[in-house]
DNA sequence: GCCGCTTACGTCAGCCGTAACGATG
DNA sequence: CATCGTTACGGCTGACGTAAGCGGC
């Protein structure tokens, strides 16, 4: 049995049992894929996939297991050799994190400044991804961690440990009527005005629906929703509505012309967490990235979440 | 990265950093080994193992880390083996356990009688072995599971599962003194002669030395120890001491010449336990066995466990 | 001087890529 | 007929074993 081996029966089943477009991601002949698996296995001597004529149409319940233990097997060489560079140059690597928009723009720049400043080796990237998407990339080995606003399904190879709690604020145009409100804003006040929010947040059982669902207030027409808050507020200044978002991402100087209402009165606190996998090797560097972001991810308090079950919850 | 290349790195390691035994142990020669642990090494870019001269003396901070996962690595490969043969002839192949003698001489025969009987094409191997080892055999992977009488220390990658409570049973010559006493036995009354019985009920913190030690009585002199329950009784045929072991080894046909004396209001019952790796892949009749030792241990109960922390004890 | 690791070298298995073939829908 | 997987074959990398060299204890 070859790594190689593993490595093509996993790709293979990643692309949907295409062995070509495997071939095609392992750069590599796909003759080459047909054959190694083929190997394996004979050697195992079961089926791994289900053919139809010569196609791939099914894995097999032998196949099932042995991929899931073969994914292991291969993330646990790549912790390897991240142990590796590690130990050689502690301060050179890449650091890959997957966040949303809003984290990236408003939340992350002076982390990120900092971050560069000490370890101007390290190559780091930020994919800015949907909340419900970046659970999936840091499954996937695409980011070495997420940094996410709301909390998805919780699954057993992950842990999200909270970092801080960030309420929503309404963002009007200048002279918009809601600024003349003599008292505090209400739910209902905003169902007379389209709405201009986050995409995600429009989903099943978020802070937002939850509220409006409580208050019995239906939920305003929504004009345009995006993941990107700079569009949000793009739209709001053109008066298509009023904007609902997070009140970090609101700057009085920066956003002349727009003006901002708390409404940390009307929808429950958020928490931003951060999305590891339980089984992956994180760099020094990483940990040091942490603790920037939220200085209680102290290193030590990260792996102890890691290695803790599930069931204690480090998310709240 | 190679898969051999693990290997050998790990069994260098085991064989304490001597590389011709380890060359030994996999049945190739010693310069291939040197070989690609250098190789390996130098992909990683870190020394794995800290050398004297040619020697190699201690493994290096990175090497220790690399190899724990190389170790978790192979495991995960012996079970893809595993579950290659377990699907291909699910009623085939070995299954190996390490026990103590009482329990293979006395518990074990109607288990195996049966389990032979089910399933003819398994190749079943008891390997005797001191309580103490037993958990050792188990984590280096030498046997499938051990069923043990004495718990030792706890470990993360063990888990042990209580099957049935058993009691001791002093043991004497015919006519012997202590046949004639008018009232129940007490400790104080086995101080009197020397004794026989296990070697592992003499280590500290067993139900035996508890007793003694409760009831303020010195442990008697011990005439002789062994694992062998026969050879137990043997001796007390002799007429060295007296016996103290296991009441279901007693009986009364077989043993003619000697009769038994419950001591269960002496000591503490002790629980006979499987052990078992929790990443260890298991054979369908391997379950099998465990069910027809211990009916409570189903296939559902045992799956259960092995995946549960560490902490949820199903030890008692 | 012996043990143990390294270097050097020849051999051969086996992986990979190209090209031609065949089956499926 | 187009897509996709298999078979066939040649080249070449690289793993392994043997034999010789050399540093430590």
């Amino acid at each position: 049995m070859k790594l190689q081996q593993l490595r093509y029966a996993v790709e293979v089943y990643r692309q949907n049992l295409n062995v070509s477009d495997a071939a095609d991601a392992l750069f590599t002949s796909q003759p080459g894929i047909s054959k190694q698996i083929r190997l394996l296995e004979e050697e195992l001597g079961v089926p791994l996939f289900v053919r139809h004529g010569k196609r791939m149409v099914a894995v097999t319940a032998p196949g099932k297991v042995v991929l899931e233990t073969a994914e292991r097997i291969l993330r646990e060489v790549q912790n390897i050799k991240k142990i590796g560079t590690e130990f050689a140059e502690h301060d050179r690597g890449t650091l890959t994190m997957a966040t949303t928009h809003t984290q990236a723009r408003y939340a992350l720049p002076q982390v990120v400044s900092a971050f560069v400043a000490q370890y101007p080796g390290v190559q780091l990237s930020i994919l800015p991804a949907s909340p419900l998407v970046l659970d999936k990339m840091v499954l996937e080995g695409e980011a070495d961690f997420a940094i996410g606003t709301e909390l998805g399904p919780s699954h057993a190879d992950l842990r999200k440990l909270s970092c801080y709690a960030w309420n929503r604020s309404v963002v009007v145009p200048d002279g918009h009527p809601l600024l003349s409100l003599n008292r505090t804003l209400q739910l209902a006040d905003l169902a007379a005005y389209p709405l201009i929010t986050y995409e995600s947040a429009l989903l099943d059982n978020t802070a937002i629906t939850r509220a409006f669902a409580q208050a019995g207030v239906d939920i305003p027409q929504v004009a345009l929703a995006s993941a990107d808050t700079d569009i949000i507020k793009t739209y709001v200044k053109l008066g298509l509505g009023v904007g609902l978002m997070a009140s970090m991402a609101f700057d009085a100087e920066a956003d002349k012309g727009l003006q901002c209402i708390s409404a940390e009165h009307l929808f429950e606190p958020s928490f931003a967490h951060i999305v590891l996998r339980t089984d992956s090797y994180l760099r020094g560097y990483a940990y040091a990235f942490l603790a920037l972001f939220a200085p209680k991810l102290t290193r030590e308090y990260v792996e102890t979440a890691l290695y803790a079950p599930l069931d204690e919850d480090f998310s709240i």
